[in-house]
DNA sequence: ATTTTCCTTTACGTAAACGTCAACCTTGAT
DNA sequence: ATCAAGGTTGACGTTTACGTAAAGGAAAAT
């Protein structure tokens, strides 16, 4: 065996087409300190982590987080292996709060998506009134 | 019976207290259109309608919605029963999104309680190996 | 009567998350 | 050789969703 296993890299443009967003995107997620590419003289070699980076950043983005929560949270989890009890203790009070926020975000959810199939029910309702009056009209011209 | 039910109402501050915004926000969301509440020579009145509009429209905030996609949603849905073929066709359309939107946006949820179950457990386990590290220093010590 | 307490409008300020130039390398293709 | 394609660093512009301060009206408490 090999201990030199070739690693995957990617381009800036290379991740911009994959998650759909813009370069100017990426580099300014570095500029916030959440992601850290390799370089090849200036320009920027993405690994597998910062790709797993970028798209939790993203997904992050989804649910609402900011990039400066997602950061905190990604440099958290980096330093559980060498936090000291006081920052481990802090990291568990905010992850029970995400976790609190992530409940409350499925409540909404489901909640809305019982009303957006209420108004898709009573849009086809309406729909169909509208058509059948059509057809009404074509009889009758 | 009689016609005139009385329908509670609420002052702009009755509303801030309890949905936790400042009147600020209130005032604002009614310059963008998505209140519209009586007046008392000045002073607005609230209704419980505008209260349900209050609700929805925080909610669909946490949910990532823009006050504009908010108000577009409660503009179609008014307009419901009056709308002609193109407009429901249009609506249901937006609809589906939504609803796209929202699945989407569940498996963002269950994706990230699952990691965040993870990292509160290696962030206990952590915590454990420090105390435990302590409790060797005091025996030593 | 006057001082709080709410309420109002108008208007400028601000933070986050990029967009949009400009001005400049570098590198492979023609 | 040059030129098109992609990369780089500034630096200023923009949108959204309010914050904040100024200046004032009306009503309720002291």
């Amino acid at each position: 065996m090999n201990n030199t296993t070739k690693i995957r890299t990617y381009s800036i443009s290379d991740l911009a087409k994959e998650f759909d967003v813009t370069t100017r995107t990426i580099r300014f997620y570095e500029q916030q300190g959440l992601l850290n590419p390799a370089r090849q003289g200036q320009t920027r070699i993405y690994s597998p982590k910062d790709r797993v980076r970028l798209m939790l950043t993203l997904r992050g983005k989804r649910l609402g987080f900011s990039l400066a929560e997602s950061k905190e949270l990604f440099d958290m989890y980096d330093s559980t292996t060498e936090g000291d009890e006081k920052q481990l203790l802090y990291m568990l009070n905010i992850l029970e709060k995400k976790q609190a926020d992530m409940r409350q975000q499925l409540r909404d959810i489901q909640r809305l998506q019982e009303e957006l199939n209420n108004a898709e029910e009573r849009c086809m309702d309406a729909l169909n009134k509208v058509r059948s009056g059509k057809r009404q009209k074509q009889k009758a011209g």
